[in-house]
RNA sequence: GGAGGGGUGGCAGAGCGGUUGAUUGCGCCGGUCUUGAAAACCGGAAGGCCGAAAGGCCUCGUGAGUUCGAAUCUCACCCCCUCCGCCA
């Protein structure tokens, strides 16, 4: 959610940077400024009467301790009061409405951000290792069916479309890449670890800013009022809502392995082959919590920190500057990490590290008490480190052998507890 | 599913119709003392909104009601907890 003070206070700078964006939200500044002054009026107004409501209360009470008569005061308070009963229901009215236009308005881009229509304007900002020498790889389908380490049309029979069953050593390679991710990060990078519930309330996925936008790609059980985490960005961010933390206690950085739950309702057909896109995958998601003055070194650490996931495999990347145009509701910066398919020909998007700065913190009201004794909105970030199935595939197609068989990569043995996937 | 208890400032915990936006303890910040720290002592600070400012307003889970006046009384809702039952 964006400052108030800031749209009162600079509304051509903010038309300005959400036009970036390219999804025509500026318009929307002068309907919240319409109704932050007719609410601002209002409000004046109200706090008037009852000033003088206060007033003549503390009037009445002095008169009848000395006993002397209050039936005209009285009566002026009565009315008074009938006056602020139907001023104040106008005040929420205009209140609710300005907050739920608020809601659905998308962050400001960083300045440092490229502007660009679309991802054709993104920007690879480094790339890491190089691409195997493969005559002819196979991609992750085939590979997945020859060695049998998932079972889509069974999937389905769970489920539906789109959904995994992991079998055999493609299950206990998914397993063995969850504790190697977690391990990383909790022994190395300094997270902590959290094993989070997978459904949420409503009020957390407005924290996280799900909601109210993007409620049809979401999986809701209506009888309880509850949703199926889409990523655990959800829980980690939500986890002190509602709270003013000490400046001590930041950067508070969490890692949680969860599944998540995807509608992707519309989804289109690019890039859905295989195991890609589905309604239900794991992650290992990174999130930290941090002052404003630190946030963006935090951001760069954090897309480190899940990179090294992908060095310590051995994977071809690169990392990619998402421009204005391709960026996500509530991130202000975002770099996506895609790691090299063989089988795809084609890098895919397994991490997206962003910097929310203060718009999810301003809808969760979650603060932090600075040095001077003021109270002010935390910063958030969070990315992935990283999706599964993702990379689960490109691992798999990366490490293929000519014989059919698949290596796993050095790091990975000891959790998997074997150097090579063969036939059964 | 059944029965009960409770939601007050960073935390714990008083207050139960009128200078109580709130006693106190812990924690926190500043100071004195100390080589430094601890302890002790003194002092400070609830959150938010409107306003250029002066100042004003709101908030004791949320909303409505009673009243001249509500953290305090009534009702509804939300949330948390305990016990019993069922269950992994």
């Amino acid at each position: 959610m964006l400052d108030i003070r800031l749209i009162r206070e600079k509304p051509d700078f903010v038309r300005e940077r959400l036009a970036t964006r390219g999804g025509g939200d500026e318009v929307k500044i002068d309907e919240v400024l319409r109704v932050d002054a007719e609410w601002r009026k209002a409000e004046t107004e109200l706090q008037q009467l009852q000033s003088e409501r206060n007033r003549l209360s503390k009037e009445i009470g002095g008169k009848k301790s000395r006993d002397q008569a209050t039936e005209d005061l009285e009566a002026s308070v009565r009315k008074i009061g009938g006056q602020i009963v139907d001023l104040n229901a106008r005040t929420n009215l205009l209140d609710g409405e300005e907050r739920d236009l608020l809601l659905e308005i998308p962050n400001l881009p960083h300045q440092s951000v490229p502007i660009g229509k679309d991802p054709s304007a993104n920007r690879v900002v480094r790339s890491w290792g190089k691409k195997p020498q493969l005559t002819k790889p196979a991609d992750h389908v085939a590979l997945g069916a020859k060695l049998k380490l998932f079972d889509l049309e069974r999937a389905a029979k769970l489920s539906g479309s789109d959904f995994i069953c992991f079998t055999g050593a493609g299950a206990k390679l998914e397993r063995a890449l969850i504790n190697f991710m977690v391990d990383l990060h909790t022994r190395e990078h300094g997270y902590t670890e959290i094993s989070p519930p997978f459904l949420v309330r409503r009020d957390c996925m407005i924290g996280t800013s799900q909601l109210p936008k993007f409620e049809p790609d979401m999986y809701g059980l209506d009888q309880n009022q509850l949703f199926l985490a889409p990523t655990a960005e959800v829980q980690l961010t939500n986890l002190h809502h509602d709270e003013i933390l000490r400046v001590t206690d930041l950067p508070r950085k969490f890692v949680a392995y969860t599944p998540c739950f995807r509608r992707e309702a519309g989804a289109a057909g690019r890039e859905t082959r295989g195991i890609i896109r589905v309604h239900q995958f794991d992650k290992v998601e990174l999130v930290k919590i941090t002052t404003p003055e630190t946030s963006y070194e935090e951001l760069e650490s954090l897309t480190i920190d899940a990179e090294r996931v992908l060095q310590l495999l051995a994977l071809h990347y690169r990392v990619v500057e998402l421009c204005t145009g391709d960026l996500g509701f509530g991130s202000a910066k975002t770099f996506d990490l895609e790691v090299w398919s063989p089988g795809q020909d084609a890098y895919l998007e397994v991490s997206s590290c962003s910097n929310f700065e203060d718009f999810q913190t301003r809808r969760m009201q979650l603060r932090f008490k600075d040095r001077d004794g003021k109270n002010r909105f935390c910063h958030t970030l969070n990315g992935s480190g990283l999706a599964l199935p993702r990379l689960f595939a490109a691992l798999i197609e990366n490490y293929q052998q000519p014989d059919g068989s698949v290596r796993v990569p050095e790091k990975l043995q000891p959790y998997f507890g074997a150097e090579t996937i063969n036939h059964e």
